[in-house]
This record gives structure tokens, sequence and C-alpha cells, in this order.
DNA sequence: CAGCCTGGCGCACGTATGTTCTGTAAAAGA
DNA sequence: TCTTTTACAGAACATACGTGCGCCAGGCTG
């Protein structure tokens, strides 16, 4: 079988991602017709039966408009909503969503692409507050996506919180016979080492998302 | 005129909703008709009528499931699909995009929301390759979103290549008479003077995207 | 009560739309 | 050369699907 997609099939590929965009249903067999010059709907169908068999859409028999875009090329569709918990700043509890707070509902939200949070549930997202994280390489402003976690293992980025002053800090997580160390993402910079009863995990860093 | 909706209606809605995510083309009145469980189609049409005039949805005549849902609940929609251009690494020239390799086509792409790129155009991404942009608060693995640019007024983040030894790095920009300093994000760090035709801006950073 | 809303029902009509059948012509094998 | 495959054309067919019409049951209001 030919790999390459012929001008023409390319042209309806364009076509219909387009048309999607306007409208948010897809188009008919027709409606490509038109829009893509082609003098025949059967054309039109025997080009979709081959996109199809290259897995570059899906159709639905007898169904109108049946067609469904697959691929890298779909646009929309997969964003996953998060929802934004609030601020983290030094010296300031974390605050962790209880499954009662978990009304998505008036809660503002941001829309991610799906590869941040990698199938995770339950994650969240909370605003940096000051620059306190700069060991982690986070910036004021940024926006850290953690997912709910009381453990964590070896070498995985967390939001600790030190019990002695109550602070939150995002650093690698290791135990070393022990003791727990607390590595800066930076690696100009100190580890912490502390005793494993006075520091606790409050959720695992799964992605941060800067906007300058 | 009533601002409630009837549980039929909201029940209409939810269905509808719920069949454009597992589909993604909007459900026929017959569709709506059966999920629902309402016995004739000219109820459904009845009600998509009065959805229609309080702006839950707009129809388009005669057109098979021509309809479009609007309003909050509106997943998608709202991403912007950004080119990954490569990967930006120390002492390596920046693949700036020329209007000729702006084809969307068969590259690479990542969908973002659009407080990131917030209505900048032709931004593209590079994926950051070591650890030399550290200094900018930026790790091995990230990816940042560049906007070109050749020209840099006093603060913004830039993509700089110092002539001297043709090394591509990403500082604050400032111009102090006569002489460019290239300030560190990270304020533990010294910044870089040079003389200003030694130095050509790249492109703006307009956000950062980290993945763990 | 007659009128007149709202909300619902069933049906049938017409068109919008997917599908298929019959050809044609150029390219590719053999 | 003959055959096969690819790509397209045109038309007819079958059905998926939106829409309009008539009707009915309650709840009002005069």
């Amino acid at each position: 079988m030919k790999a390459e997609l012929s001008p023409r099939q390319k042209g309806m590929l364009e076509f219909m991602r387009e048309f999607m965009e306007e409208h948010q249903f897809p188009p008919t067999v027709r409606d490509i017709q038109a829009g893509c010059n082609i003098s025949s709907t059967s054309v039109v169908d025997y080009n979709l039966r081959i996109l199809q068999n290259r897995g570059y859409l899906r159709r639905f028999a007898d169904v109108s408009r049946g067609i469904e875009l697959l691929g890298s090329s779909r646009p929309g569709r997969d964003v996953v909503r998060v929802p934004i918990m609030g601020n983290i700043a030094a010296g300031e509890p974390l605050p962790i969503p209880g499954s009662d707070t978990w009304h998505s509902g008036e809660m503002e939200t941001v829309d991610l692409p799906p590869f941040l949070t990698k199938g995770k549930e339950h994650v969240f997202a909370l605003k940096v507050k000051g620059t306190s994280m700069i060991d982690a390489l986070i910036a004021d402003g940024d926006l850290v996506l953690l997912e709910p976690a009381s453990r964590a293992s070896g070498g995985e980025m967390v939001a600790a919180r030190l019990h002695e002053n109550n602070e939150v800090t995002l650093k690698h997580f290791f135990i070393e016979n022990g003791m727990v160390r607390l590595q800066p993402a930076n690696p100009l910079m100190d580890p912490i080492f502390v005793r494993a009863d006075q520091v606790s995990v409050q959720g695992k860093v799964v992605g941060v998302v800067r906007s300058v």
C-alpha cells in the first residue's frame, strides 16, 4: 500500500478540518465535493474510504456527517480541565482538595493538553506567589500542576511540608537511610536533610506552566 | 419569558453534551428523542427551538445534525495549535521559522490553552536540551514558547544570540546607554553586559511548559 | 362555558445525504 | 499487447433526518 497521500486527499483532510473549525459538525460528502472542487460524490466517497483505511478518520455507515477525524491533527477534543485550587506561597499551608471540594462548578479552571497530566487523576493547579520556589526552577506567577499524594518514591518532585517551620517547598524527594533528602531542581543549590517524621508529602508535581 | 429550563430541556442539553463527547458530531433530532425517552420528534424540535431562543444553542435550518452548542460548557474549542520547530541547546543556532517552513502539515504540534499565547501570531515551541537555560528558570526537557521577533523593548524575556561565541540564551532584555544588559530570571545570578552590535534578538519568550 | 395559552404526541412529506452501480481513461504491470 | 489497478465521472437509489400540520390534555382567564 502506498504511504503517500494524493494532493486531493490532503486537500480533503484540510477542508474537513477547516469545516469543523467553523461549524462544529463534520461536513457532508457533498460539502466536501463543493469545497474541494470535485465533480462527483462518488469520488469523495472513494477517497474517504482510502483515508479511513489509512487511519486518518473513521466513518459511520448510513449516518449523515458520520465522519470522525483521527490522529494528531484533531484540534480541540483532547484537553483536560484542571481546577485552580488557589495560591501557593512560602509559609502558607497548601490548599489540598478534599473529595468534597471537588465540584468543578464555579471554580476557576484551565484547559491543558493531556501530555501534562498524562492520565493522572484529580490533578489540580496552584498559582505560585513569590519567588520562594525559585530553587525548583519555578517563578512568581507560574502555575504548578499537582497530583494529590501523601507518599512519594525516590526522585519524584513533590510538594513537601517541613513541620519545623511549617513551610511548603517543592523539591525532589529521596529517602536515604532513614533520612529524607530534599533536593532542589537547580543543581547549583544544596539539598536539605530532615528526619522522616519532620516532613510530610502533600502532593506530587506533574507539571509547570509559565506565561510571561 | 420564563428563565428556568424544564427538566426535559436540561436532560436534552446534557444528552447532547454527552453525545458530542463520544462522537464528534451533534446528535440528530431522533438521537435526542431516543436518548431522552421522548415519544415524538416534534417534541424534540419544539424544545430545541426554545433552547435556541434562550441562547443555549444555534441551529442550522435543513441541515442534518445542524446543532451548535453554545455557552460555557463547551470544552475543547479554545486551544491554539503550536508547532514544535526543534530543539534549543547551548551553542546551537535557533531554528527560526521562515514563512516557507510554515506548513503545519506533518510537523509535530502541541495544543495549548490560549492564555499562553495571548493572541500572538506565529508562536512556535522549542524543546530545551541540556541545563544551559537554568538561569532563566528553564530545565532540561522544558518546552519554551517563542514569538518571532528581531527587536525587543525593555524587560522582555528574549532568545538572544551572542555573536562572540554564537550561543543562544534566554534572558530579560534591557538597553542601558548604548549597552545591552541581559538579566537572568534568577535574581541570584549576575547579568551580562554586551555591546548592542554583539547581540541579536531571535524571538520573545511568551511561555514555558514543563512536564515532569 | 368558550377561548387560549403551554407542553406534548404522531405522522407524513420533502429534502439532505450516504451509498452503489455503470462507465471511462490513464498509468502500471506482465 | 492484454490485463489490472488507480482515479475519476455521472446518475440513480435508498434512507436518514429536519420540518410542518393536525390533534389532544391541562391550566388559566373572562
